[in-house]
DNA sequence: GGATAGCACATTGTATGCGCTTGCAGCTAG
DNA sequence: CTAGCTGCAAGCGCATACAATGTGCTATCC
């Protein structure tokens, strides 16, 4: 179970419907449910010794929040991301995260130079199993947009890449690569410490290193350059 | 009732949840609940002539778009925004809207310079009453998320700016205010026809109009002019 | 007279039950 | 052998019923 939990969502306790809706997340993100899998509501309710309604109701949070799609009268199932979709969201973050990475950087503080450091020192000493490097990944992103200082902001990076990581935890690629992809972190970070570079170039350089062209759905394909 | 629904939003058919659940968004919109509002289970239940289950699944939903608010067992309320959460989502709306604007821009057809110009027009002749202007403003708006051809983008708007819309059809202003608001569509309807104004600083004077300082949590407020 | 404790009511949270739709398997007919 | 139909089983959508908790009033005590 992660323990860095988005401020925002944390705030609305002991409830089961709220549990079940956390604990599917997390069960989703670590690959437990795969995309396109189905969320039998009465094995879910067994599984948490309760009855279906707060199952319901959590499955009905994460539909919303775009994690689950409802096929009427069938059921609700793991979101399944085209290419297409994966662009689509992915064109969004760059503009969304560079947005928040504006303003941490103009409002950066040691605990938050700390915090961000200490991720990206994690990640370039990594060496670990898969799981890790995902985690890792969403944790040094979560930090940035938690610290940005608006919660709207964090909520919204949140609920719109929770299916692209999801999505990416699958995904088999070499040790190699994957170290890449975490040690270029540390340009983002670089960002926020320092100059003047565009954050919205740095994320999509960023993205570029997962997808294939993050951009095609993005206003930085025709505005700039 | 409005006959301009999103996209995305619409995929979901015909079952009770969703027939309440846009029945309720409707009736927060038009004022019949206003921020602060308790929304009782039963009564609202009675008025659908249906039991509380999917009464609560809809509110459940509309509490992950952030319309309404969940006090651990006392229930649901209308959300009501702060001046400063205001600002936070305007400043937000600022960014979204923008790339909204510049990917309508970029791909401009006459169909949707036809839709949002006959929209301005209403605007520009617009005498009736205030509901009038608060739908003409949300369909000129909605009408470029959709026209932006993101449907993550498009939803994206649609559930930040709701419980701002939500917020504003309450305001008591002047008609001469109100109308001149209205009209300021126009110079928006330029920026995505013309030249090179940049779509942020454009949506930054077209809010400003609406709220003191939408840039207070915007990266415009430190690194531009 | 004011404050506090206790009680009754109202309302949410959860459990169980039923009907209907959907999907599949087996069968029959061409 | 294939295509279409029929019967069955599984699962969701909703309704009813019960439990738990918060709220407001009242009565009693200081």
């Amino acid at each position: 179970m992660t323990t860095s939990e988005s401020t925002l969502l944390a705030m609305t306790p002991s409830t089961l419907r709220t549990h079940i809706q956390r604990a599917l997340r997390s069960q989703i993100l670590s690959g437990k449910y795969r995309p396109g899998d189905r969320l039998n509501e009465s094995h879910i309710a067994r599984e948490f010794n309760t009855s279906r309604i707060p199952v319901r109701e959590a499955l009905s949070q994460l539909q919303e929040q775009g994690l689950v799609m409802n096929l009427e009268r069938r059921g609700m199932f793991v979101i399944k991301l085209s290419e297409t979709e994966v662009q689509q969201i992915s064109s969004l973050r760059i503009v969304l995260e560079a947005e928040a990475m504006r303003l941490v950087r103009a409002s950066m503080t040691p605990e938050i130079r700390a915090e961000l450091t200490g991720i990206v020192e994690q990640m370039e000493a990594w060496e670990g199993p898969l799981a890790d490097a995902a985690e890792l990944d969403r944790r040094f992103h979560a930090a940035i947009w938690k610290a940005c200082g608006n919660p709207y902001l964090e909520r919204m990076l949140d609920s719109l890449t929770i299916s692209l990581f999801a999505h990416k935890t699958l995904e088999q690629v070499s040790h190699e690569i994957r170290r890449g992809r975490l040690s270029h972190h540390r340009a983002l970070l670089d960002v926020m410490l320092g100059g003047d570079a565009d954050p919205a170039l740095a994320m999509l350089t960023h993205l570029r290193m997962a997808y294939t062209e993050p951009e095609r759905f993005s206003s930085l394909a025709t505005s700039r350059d």
